[in-house]
DNA sequence: CCGCTTGCTCGAAGCGCTTCGACTGTCGCC
DNA sequence: GGCGACAGTCGAAGCGCTTCGAGCAAGCGG
């Protein structure tokens, strides 16, 4: 009983306990109504904007909706206008995609919905098709932002005829009839092999996401192994592709793998934000140091480049430019405005201290190959 | 002009364009009550289970909502209900806090309010006590779910007197009339300290969250220095606490301060999830083994330790139950049962690979200094 | 001076749901 | 046999808002 202002906890029968709103502060339109002496009509349409009215009555009103702090009904207002001024926002629950970069989306998902003054609704998508198809016919939300869908994404189709509008981030399979907005992943791998091609090296590789996000089709992981690949083969430059785990151990044997493969290698391609600090770590301890002997470049976030050691000349994922995109597409949609099926965000590179020109042919191959074993 | 299926952009005057809701496959409760031949009222009954109804019409009306796909409108329900069956999830935007965690605390949040029925609404703590009043004004959500509680957070006193439930993650300087969840960070302290006495350590520091979170008075941060430095004045163990921030360079600035100040130094305990994985990297570069030489335990999530190299001994952050607990709370006092204010949820100590006996001092004293520089 | 537009405001009809009170049988019991 | 209790169902009154049509005064050209 140490509760002083209000009882949150006193399940008195004939008073409202405290879990529930106080009906007293619930001010109302009819209430502003009266207090400006007009009709509620006139309220409406001062808030709302969509009929003239003078500008005194216009100040009389703003001034009692300030004065008792009045904010309209959310679920009065979605019954009348059909319009829930609110968006869902369907993340992934499980991993693949690297958490950083989904908050930083999430985040800019939410900051541009708030200035078009609608609110989110946060998904996981474990819910499934089913989700979707409950928060849609239940007039929860006015559209949907989904994240994170694979190639063969079960819920595309259900968006295709849902009765909302939606907003993919990512590119499935077939994106016809759909909006879909990412990141150029295959301008990515090849801005990557453009800039290590300038810098003069010939054996390349990049170090891509774990096997199985390959394995369930997710394309961006695809995507910029393609861009990767065959801008590699238009410059002749030996390339191999390689996906890896996350963890030290994992990243220490496929970097050192790669380097047994190929001796010559002078510069690697990180797409693997969870791993991209231990290679890294794992170089100089497999006898080559970054940018001299090895150049990396990284297709992470800014902030991972930036906090690395040496600071990483990367491609950045624009993930708040991205959500910021996806919010503002999903916008002039329910504006019934036409909108491009496909948004590509331009890659850019920065260049930071992890690349460097390749070194001299026979350098790279005089070096000595420390291992855990002595090598010779 | 590709598309198929929908007209997603014909701005066609006289026909819904395509980003609005087709009226036509919008069921209402009154198409469920003429599909089972029942009054309205009945299909509601039948859903809520607030009134008594016959097996044989629940199986109609059942067999109808499937049939035709009903889902209740939210607005409508929410309007006459008084209860949105929504809760609102505020998560800071800044850093501070490690992003995983908070996407672990998310995801936990959404799923078990979904378990009980309820979607969440996301907000972004950039809003302030503002965004607060609105949406608890506006009737958008039921109940609110708060994180990162600062010991002074302006937030607070709002909440106290709003007239919806709340329940804080982390406790703000007085929590009175609050509902308050958290790991128990003191204890945490604290059994880091003991697990490290119980080794035989006599030196050991504390590698904290950077300073400005310390400056900002971040309750957990501060509670968890006093469980560790209490307790090890209580073993009569020299320990120093020292904020890090979250980049190579000075995590090993750090660290090899903490050093050169105590050189008997043989274990470190590390409150900072970013700084962590660098503080490993860090101590082979000053020349000490992990756990041989130095011991570390790790106050972070479970996945972070394992994924580490040595794998941590750690102290587990429970996002999930953490969330699960937060929205069960939340959930209780909707129903206006009483509740406790505080719960503090105990540490667990995983032991892993990363801590030691520690080495016999005079091991410890004769130990050469590695620099940069090569050690001979 | 009439009738027209124009600008501003009001009243009322819903939006789709919950919930209250009332109604209809059935049953058990004095 | 009449009465209350009770289970099961219905109708209607809102919930707080938007929006449509209408009203009314003022302004204006013919």
């Amino acid at each position: 009983m140490s509760e002083s202002s209000r009882p949150t906890s006193r399940p008195t029968p004939g008073q409202s306990t405290g879990g529930s709103a106080k009906r007293a502060d619930m001010v109302t339109i009819a209430d502003v109504a009266r207090h400006a002496g007009v009709a509620v009509s006139t309220v409406s349409y001062v808030l709302s904007g969509k009929r003239a009215i003078s500008a005194s009555t216009r100040e009389r009103v703003l001034a009692s909706v300030r004065g008792l702090g009045y904010h309209p009904n959310a679920g009065a207002r979605a019954l009348a206008s059909k319009r829930a001024n609110v968006i869902a926002l369907v993340l992934p629950l499980r991993s693949g995609m690297h958490l950083p970069v989904l908050m930083q989306f999430a985040t800019a998902v939410v900051t541009t919905a708030r200035q078009f003054d609608h609110d989110v609704l946060l998904m996981t998508a474990d819910e499934g098709p089913a989700g979707l198809r409950r928060i849609a016919a239940s007039a929860m939300v006015d559209g949907i932002v989904l994240m994170d869908v694979e190639m063969h994404d079960p819920r595309v189709p259900l968006l295709r005829d849902l009765e909302r509008p939606s907003v993919l981030i990512g590119f499935p399979a077939d994106p016809s009839g759909l909006t879909c907005v990412d990141l150029d992943f295959y301008r990515a791998g090849q801005v990557c092999v453009e800039h290590l091609a300038g810098l003069g090296h010939r054996t390349i590789a990049l170090l891509g996401a774990p096997a199985v996000v390959y394995d369930r089709d997710t394309g961006f992981a695809h995507r910029t192994r393609a861009g990767f690949a065959e801008t590699a083969q238009r410059h002749g430059i030996a390339a191999i592709a390689q996906p890896c785990e996350e963890n030290f151990e994992a990243v220490v044997q496929e970097v050192a793998g790669l380097l047994a493969r190929a001796p010559d290698l002078s510069a690697l391609v990180v797409h693997n934000e969870a791993a991209v600090g231990q290679v890294l770590a794992a170089l100089p301890t497999l006898g080559r140091r970054v940018p001299e002997e090895i150049s990396v470049v990284a297709i992470c976030p800014d902030e991972v480049a930036e906090r690395a050691s040496p600071a990483l000349t990367s491609v950045l994922i624009p993930a708040e430019e991205v959500g910021r995109q996806a919010v503002s597409l999903l916008m002039r949609k329910l504006e019934g405005e036409p909108v491009p099926e496909g948004t590509l965000l331009p890659p850019r590179l920065t260049v930071r201290a992890s690349t460097a020109a390749a070194p001299p042919p026979d350098q790279v191959r005089s070096r000595r190959v420390p291992t855990g074993s002595p090598a010779g």
